[in-house]
RNA sequence: UCCGCGAUAGCUCAAUGGUGGAGCAUUCGGCUGUUAACCGAAGGGUUGCAAGUUCGAGUCUUGCUCGCGGAGCCA
């Protein structure tokens, strides 16, 4: 017998079939059975008629609990009753493990039960196609980068000191070296690696001990940072437009079953496409004001203030030149006002706010030293740093995308923890 | 860390200071087209922990633990 898998059922209309995968869902009616088998592929309802079986396979049907583990036999059919569009006229059933009492029930559930139960929940339908979603746009990321002549080269996550400074970091004994730290960004080490390679990428998990506690922060999140060597702000910001353009466009393009299941408003998404709007921390400042905000400039865009702006748009839009003041040491002063960083700040539509952050790097050795030393940076642990822009220095730009927060826009959730398999919160490490 | 809210059956939730209930799940029975199927029955409880007020506490008070929502910080 020929075993496939549900999502090449179309191929296999008329032909007796096995599938392997888990029991979803049962109902029955009188000498009907329906099973829901899903197999990480999709789902598929299988109907055992008692005229059509054995009386072993029938009494099978009505014992086996949710999420037994089986293997089943039948005859594909079109069917437009069934989800999906197929239905298995089934004959034959084979328990490789029979389960019961499998806690995620088709009824509601709460959030703390979801997140202990996490090894489970990530069975559910909406779980499901949230991870496909989320493979998805991590291809896009590779893609987009890898077709445009970028070199993958990953940053290290164990670090000997902070990238930023501002930030808590995860502390951790390293032999006879004393203290290191779990990285928060891997961008100051692809900046040597656009000084090598021109235009590279770094890709992989980051860690921020910040006692956040919000719908946005995660400990151990993942990061995408490009960097490219003889780039302006501009050229940032031409990036970063065209890089989110990509992923969401590929999203929609594949992946539009699952957003389907997570109901999401596709026509949203629609939108995403080039040229995003660019306005600067100024010209921000004049949009909370004409929204009544009593806005101090100055400040950094709170949550809310993120939310007024980015409705302004159905896009994603660029918050450009913020004061540099509450932005990082290594960002480069806009030369028209030194009180402005050549900063940016991507804020993504519907309220889901910062997505992007990047800049054009200082470049130059003498302000870059006076910066370290402004912040009560440790020299030392940022000689190799500084040795950058010793050697060769040009000016250059890159950004980090968050892809939890990525992942939480497209797919329209309300939290980000469940982007991630297994999110690690301040209050939160298992399972 | 700060502000607010909560913890009752395996799960989601009810219960005026006065005999702790329902739906789902489970078990049993019924139905030849179910879509979180439906109908009938049964089993299932140290009301988060500790103390206090009261004739009497799931309910009121205090402390603790755990969690949720929001803020700040950030991606």
């Amino acid at each position: 017998m020929q075993k496939i898998y549900i999502s090449d059922l179309a191929k296999y209309v008329g032909q007796e079939i096995t599938i392997q995968g888990w029991l979803y869902n049962k109902r029955s009616s009188g000498k009907l059975r329906f099973l829901v088998l899903r197999d990480g592929s999709g789902y598929l309802q299988c109907v055992y008629f008692k005229g059509n079986v054995t009386p072993e396979v029938f009494d099978l049907c009505d014992k086996i609990g949710q999420e037994s583990a089986i293997e089943v036999t039948g005859k594909v059919k079109a069917e437009p009753r069934a989800v999906g569009g197929y239905e298995l006229d089934a004959t034959h059933l084979n328990v490789l493990h029979e389960t019961h009492d499998y806690p995620i029930t088709p009824k509601d559930h709460g959030i703390e039960f979801l997140m202990d139960n996490r090894h489970l929940w990530l069975r559910s339908s909406r779980q499901v196609a949230i991870m496909k979603i989320r493979h998805r746009i991590v291809k896009a990321i590779r893609d987009f980068f890898d077709n445009k002549g970028f070199t993958l080269m990953d940053a290290p996550i164990l670090t000997p000191a902070a990238c930023e400074g501002t930030s808590t970091l995860f502390e951790t004994e390293y032999f006879d070296l004393g203290k290191a730290y779990l990285t928060q960004s891997g961008q100051l080490y692809a900046e040597a690696g656009a000084l090598a390679l021109g235009k590279v990428y770094t890709f992989g998990p980051t860690f921020r001990a910040e006692k956040s506690k919000t719908r946005r922060h995660l400990t151990e999140f993942w990061m995408v940072e490009p960097e490219v060597a003889f780039a302006d702000l501009n050229d940032d910001m031409d990036l970063a437009e065209e890089f989110l353009e990509y992923i969401v466009q590929s999203v929609l393009t594949d992946r539009a079953e699952e957003l389907k299941t997570l109901e999401r408003d596709t026509t949203k998404l629609q939108c995403v496409k080039r040229p995003f709007p660019r306005i600067s921390y100024d010209e921000a400042v004049e949009i909370l004001k004409k929204n009544g905000v009593e806005f101090e400039y100055g400040n950094d865009l709170g949550a809310a203030d993120e939310t007024i702006v980015s409705n302004q748009f159905d896009r994603p839009v660029m918050v450009h030149r913020y004061p540099s003041e509450v932005k990082a040491f290594y960002m480069k002063r806009d030369p028209e006002n030194p009180k402005l960083a050549l900063a940016v700040d991507v804020l993504a539509p519907e309220g889901y706010g910062e997505i992007i952050g990047g800049s054009q790097r200082e470049d130059d050795f003498d302000l870059l030293l006076s910066r370290i030393k402004e912040h009560n940076l440790p020299q030392a642990a940022f000689e190799w740093y500084l040795d950058l822009r010793r050697f060769g220095s040009v000016p250059h730009a890159g950004f980090g995308l968050g892809l939890e927060r990525t992942v939480t826009w497209i797919c329209g959730l309300d939290h980000l923890r469940e982007t991630i398999p297994f999110p690690r919160m301040i209050y939160r490490n298992t399972p």
